[in-house]
DNA sequence: CCCCGACGTGAACCGTGGTTAACATCCCGG
DNA sequence: CCGGGATGTTAACCACGGTTCACGTCGGGG
């Protein structure tokens, strides 16, 4: 299936007023969030934004098209902001954890809802969709194992992946203890957990 | 619709030669844990162990109630193994944060499938089964906030309760990092990992 | 020996939900 | 004013999968 070109839809795609496309991206992503891909109906994805469910096709070509590009853009937005904060970080590889813990928890905290699909719905895409997330996510994973290979060039590269993936649990968490802190308290807590637990 | 008394099957659970009944819930556990519970079928749970679906309704009332008895296990045994050896570590908050981290990182690594099911098919259990849950997965959190609150009295019960949902996102990634490291550098870097988050 | 309960099987039933079809509405460019 | 594309709606279609049914087998106790 992959993503269908739209080259014009695409681009302004977060715009003031979000097209609904975009709603119907956006209120899917929490709905999937909160029960599951697959215990939604399009009908309720339809509610959520005031139409009926066939009204959906008209946007998309299926319900696992919805699914697929909203974890293909995930993936995207992550490698790509990992890239970025990772080059504007300079070369001492310390500044370069932070800038990665900090804007992974960033994330994290700006999107719980994508969070929370894109590790548990990752399964109820196609092969060939799975496949394409699953090496973007990849390229995000070997620039932590990077720079934690950078910290302490004596670990394996399996240890630095494990470490890697720790380290996503506990940002990660945010959508299971939600809304209880104040979200620069939350930050704060998770960047020192994080930085903590990776500096040892 | 909870689990039903069954005193004497119950009881035997693991014994030497699991009963069908138990290679049932254990073969549902990881097909679950691998596909998502609503995306695995009865014909598939009743294949892996040699027969044929309807056969699975000689054992089990429906497809929620083994989902409900398998969380309703795990939620309980870690409730009572944390209270377990929290009481065995004494009086000092330290040596109880050793044992909770400890206890949850062998739990973790010993059943990444039940893990994996836990925190995300929790929402496909009746509202009933799902509130039991909820009531020992709170009592299992609490006793950590406890520890916590301890080493750090300064802290409110919420960042505590953060940090617990942090450090369970820590030592439950193990099913995401799976095998590439030896069980034994495993446990040392998430006990390591956990430990320093802990204790900033 | 025979009956009964435990355990399985294949076939059928049926609700749920994704998808498509056929038909409105609205708005805009010619 | 008219035609057409974008966007919705309702009703129907249909596959999938959980559940039930009617029937077999087998082993052990009266």
């Amino acid at each position: 299936m992959g993503v269908t070109a739209e080259p014009d839809s695409a681009l302004h795609a977060d715009a003031a007023r979000p097209s609904r496309r975009e709603q119907i991206l956006q209120a899917a992503a929490r709905l999937f969030a909160e029960r599951g891909a697959r215990s939604v109906g399009v009908d309720d994805i339809g509610a959520a934004v005031g139409v009926t469910g066939p009204a959906i096709y008209r946007h998309f070509t299926g319900k696992d098209a919805m699914l697929a590009e909203m974890l293909l853009r995930i993936s995207e937005r992550l490698q790509a902001g990992a890239e970025r904060v990772v080059l504007a970080a300079g070369d001492d590889p310390r500044a370069q954890l932070d800038a990665l813990v900090a804007f992974q928890v960033d994330f994290a905290l700006d999107n719980p809802a994508l969070i929370t699909v894109q590790d548990r719905d990752l399964g109820a895409l196609s092969e060939d969709d799975a496949r394409q997330v699953r090496r973007l996510q990849r390229r995000y994973v070997e620039q932590w194992v990077a720079v934690l290979t950078a910290l302490d060039p004596d670990a394996t590269t399996a240890a630095c992946r494990a470490r890697a993936h720790a380290l996503f649990g506990l940002i990660n968490s945010t959508p299971h203890s939600a809304g209880r802190l104040s979200r620069p308290a939350m930050r704060a807590l998770l960047v020192t957990m994080a930085t903590s637990a990776a500096t040892g």
